[in-house]
DNA sequence: AAAGATAGTAGCGACTCGATACCATCTATG
DNA sequence: CATAGATGGTATCGAGTCGCTACTATCTTT
């Protein structure tokens, strides 16, 4: 391949621009397909798809903001724009009153069902190998651990592989952050909470 | 790994959906930090970054647009702004009157260099391994030129892999679209003309 | 009970971005 | 060699993003 042809010294000199570069086209490539494809704004379609995978400690404002690496000022226009749309719906949490959780409606179920991740992207991969969908996926999750420690944020693992997951047998789990029961669905979900 | 503790199925089903994820998160982190790192948004670090490593034959507003995903008319505007405040600057084609030229001025050059990529960015690569760091280009390179076959967009590569590039011997290279020579710096960059 | 931290919203200004419309120049086709 | 179409670029408009500052409400700590 490509890698093959430079020297290996090359390669170190300039990895990091080539990343940036192949990351920016990436991004680009995809922001524009996501837009084309739903008729939304690239950013309303990532927040779409966060509450599509996100557990309920994690289903807030906040959370949003801290994943997408936005303010939360920012954060809550959009919402404001995906509520009113009728995408989003918003409930108060019963034991804070400062918490407002979110939660997709059809509207909002129907649309990341079809078109995210945009079906370009899916076909991509699956025009990949096995080994290297997986060996991508884990390159991408290597990069993006480094790029969080580096910048101290939070990780947004998946729940069952978090240090506070507990798995009591007989299908049983319980989140001993919060020492809340969970089911086996939301163990696949992330969290904003997740210690490596 | 964090792969290797889900079933071989699973992966399959969600691999498209991770990695989008994946890549919404280190867009996102990335997006951010350029802006703080320079002042300027991500799509004007974009720009200049792309202006950085593109050939001559790529130096235009189509470009820019093309590689960036973007229409021609918002790349019109970004470049109004970078030029107004000093970046860029323009010049015509002698020998195409439509066709205008991108240069980074001075302070074009500076800002890409001290800010792009990220030093984040820069701080995770150099902390993979070596065999990661090209591992991860290499996934990023194969998704990427996945995605571009799908989207039938143009590949950017680098000018001395392409079909066009030959080699006179002597240190001597020439292009075989455009019958010109290139110097051995030239080689390096990137083309919107580059054949696979 | 007071001070501080945290969750969320509101308004402002700069900028992005696609869409449409438009002009200038180059290139094919007859 | 004229003219139709393709291509490169700009201008204008409206919806939306986005950080910033300022603000309220609620929870937590001391």
């Amino acid at each position: 391949m490509l890698v093959n042809l430079i020297s290996t010294r090359y390669i170190l000199t300039v990895s990091a621009k080539d990343i940036y570069g192949a990351l920016t086209q990436l991004g680009a490539v995809l922001r524009a397909e996501a837009r084309i494809e739903s008729g939304l704004q690239p950013v309303q379609v990532q927040v779409l798809n966060y509450l599509s995978i996100c557990n309920r400690y994690s289903d807030t404002p906040v959370s949003v903001a801290d994943y997408l690496g936005l303010t939360k000022g920012t954060v809550s226009q959009t919402l404001r724009v995906l509520t009113e749309a009728g995408f989003v719906d918003k409930r108060p949490d019963p034991h804070d009153g400062r918490v407002v959780h979110l939660r997709l409606t059809a509207k909002g179920k129907a649309t990341v069902a079809g078109s995210v991740p945009p079906p370009v992207l899916r076909q991509a991969v699956a025009s990949l190998s096995e080994s290297d969908q997986s060996r991508t996926l884990e390159s991408f999750r290597r990069l993006l651990g480094a790029l969080q420690q580096a910048n101290d944020g939070l990780s947004f693992g998946i729940c069952h592989t978090c240090q506070h997951f507990l798995s009591e047998g007989r299908g049983r789990f319980r989140c001993g952050l919060t020492e809340e029961p969970l089911k086996a669905a939301e163990s696949k979900l992330i969290c904003r909470e997740h210690l490596t």
